[in-house]
DNA sequence: CTGAAAGCGCTAACAA
DNA sequence: TTGTTAGCGCTTTCAG
């Protein structure tokens, strides 16, 4: 493997000259710079970025520390990180810590070992463990989630409020005992969302007593199992609001296990919009979050911040919108 | 940030102690070994890996490069790799060559550049850039599609051979004109799968002239498209093999916009099997590939090469099962 | 404009 | 067992 002594040997010059010329830095005489370049090439020359990052005390690769790489909604914002950072010359590198604390603390351990030059975290939960970074001066933006206690740059969704109108929609369409499905108690976004809707039944005075409400995992089975309790209820729900697209299919496979015809029976509205809503029948309402756009926004803010970390902290919070379809009406 | 020498001179002995005590190598006095430790903590002394990493001449990184992320085929597969990497101390970065042969090459070069350990790759097409890898030496393992002309290993579907059976499940199912929607020229796995269903045909002597064969780009809307030509012809297909699970929504969308009702009207078999395949009306029926699986395989291979590279190179080669539901079934 | 030389932080011979 | 020392490959003053 080719250093860069070897590249000045070939060339005739001295390492310095090398770095100079194929870094286009401080002005090299062309003809010793195309020497340069051709030697390069001749020999198959690859810089070592781990011996450039050490002397520069710099990298150009950014960490994604995300909860679950099966899920499209966090797939989106890995594009929407990946796109920017591709245009400022960074590459990203994509960690799954699979809604899993301790996974997610490994990797943040890594981001410091390898000095990545900043990580986009969409938190597992009340973590403290990003203090890693912080000690580090590593930049950090959250991303979905807040990171609670620490100061940082955030992009988020406003989920309450998302979750408030998804609610006040079942109720609009005529729905009357509406039940929810969602995440983990400390997830943010499932606690949040769990809000919205509270809020909504809690404004037209509607069934506070009867919780209609469960907890699972951010996956598919477990929504499967909770929505089979609230269906087996003695007073089952008419009406589900779902925390995500994956929890939708435990839900809908629950409602099909029941006999239950969707809309008719029991409305349903999801978080994220999936590229087969359209394909059941009827058609899934859900409320579409901006993955992408969170994604992009979140990168610039972290480049941002990586170029002048004085700027001041700031929290972004994109809509999200209620797309209606079918599986909120109550007739066909 | 706290080097290794501040750690030294805290515990008052040589880098050369904190490093062998930190890594537990040869034998470090225990009361030494404690006081580096608490030097450690207290400073937060997180090891350089890039300084480690350079004067080790080896990195504990693999990288993954896959050509969509937001298709849960690849996701799987990314899972996979990164479950057993993850037991044998390794990361793992993954890039998104978005099929795109210049992008893909761009990672590959960054691949060399930060000196990963090997390189787990899905090629977009018949390339030569990974000779980049060759040359330096670094090992690779091809995931999914084979690597022309190179000798590495490689984990494949025996995706032709899936593909007759496919069709043939289809003849067999009482379809007489069968069309394909598949991905690319020179992508393999499109490749494979039409020839698969050629054989399949030509089996049984059928259709062999009228070629209902479209390709189109491994996503919805070209799909979509290719599906729409295909039932606006004069004779159109009465069932379709569909190369992925992306195309099978584009396929289900136009059969829905010409009101033509899946599996009676028009049978189909879609690769890659999805969560939301029973959720339709009627449920899809597809050939479900060991996705996961591909990635662990994968990454035991590449493992074991990078500890071993006199290994001689191996192909794996994983079946695939079709799984037969309601929408290759013309009467309820 | 070019080269010599120092050093980023770490590990691994080699000595002691 | 521990310390001294020499680099890994690169960039960047500082001289020339």
């Amino acid at each position: 493997m080719a250093t860069i002594s070897d590249v000045a040997a070939r060339a005739g010059v001295s390492t310095a000259t090398v770095s100079r010329a194929l870094n286009g830095k401080s002005t090299v005489d062309p003809e010793l710079a195309a020497r340069v370049q051709q030697a390069a090439t001749e020999l198959g020359y690859h810089p070592n970025g781990l011996a450039r990052s050490l002397r520069r005390q710099e990298t150009a690769v950014l960490a994604l520390i995300i909860s679950d790489v099966e899920n499209p909604f966090f797939t989106a914002i890995a594009r929407g990180v990946e796109d920017v950072a591709q245009t400022r010359g960074y590459s990203v590198v994509l960690c799954n810590s699979d809604e899993n604390a301790e996974k997610e603390g490994r990797y943040l351990d890594v981001a410091v070992q390898e000095r990545v030059a900043g990580v986009v975290l969409s938190p597992t939960g009340a973590e403290t463990k990003v203090e890693v970074l912080r000690q580090r001066g590593t930049p950090v933006v959250a991303v979905d989630r807040p990171l609670v206690g620490a100061e940082s740059d955030q992009v988020l969704v406003d989920t309450r409020l998302a979750a408030y109108e998804a609610t006040e929609h079942l109720l609009a369409a005529g729905y009357r005992r509406i039940g929810c499905v969602t995440g983990p108690a400390g997830v943010r976004t499932a606690d949040d969302r769990l809000a919205g809707y509270r809020d909504a039944l809690h404004a037209v005075g509607a069934e506070r007593d009867a919780e209609l409400v469960r907890r699972a995992e951010y996956r598919a089975t477990g929504a499967k199992q909770a929505a089979l309790e609230l269906l087996d209820e003695p007073e089952p729900p008419d009406a589900l609001l779902v925390a995500n697209s994956a929890m939708a299919i435990g839900v809908l496979e629950a409602l099909g296990s029941r006999n239950l015809r969707l809309g008719a029976d029991v409305g349903v509205v999801a978080f994220d919009d999936v590229p087969w809503a359209t394909l059941i029948n009827p058609p899934l309402t859900v409320v579409a979050q901006p993955a992408y756009e969170l994604g992009t926004v979140a990168a610039r803010l972290l480049l941002d911040r990586i170029s002048d970390n004085t700027r001041e902290v700031t929290t972004r919070t994109l809509g999200a919108r209620l797309i209606a379809r079918g599986s909120t009406q109550r007739t066909p």
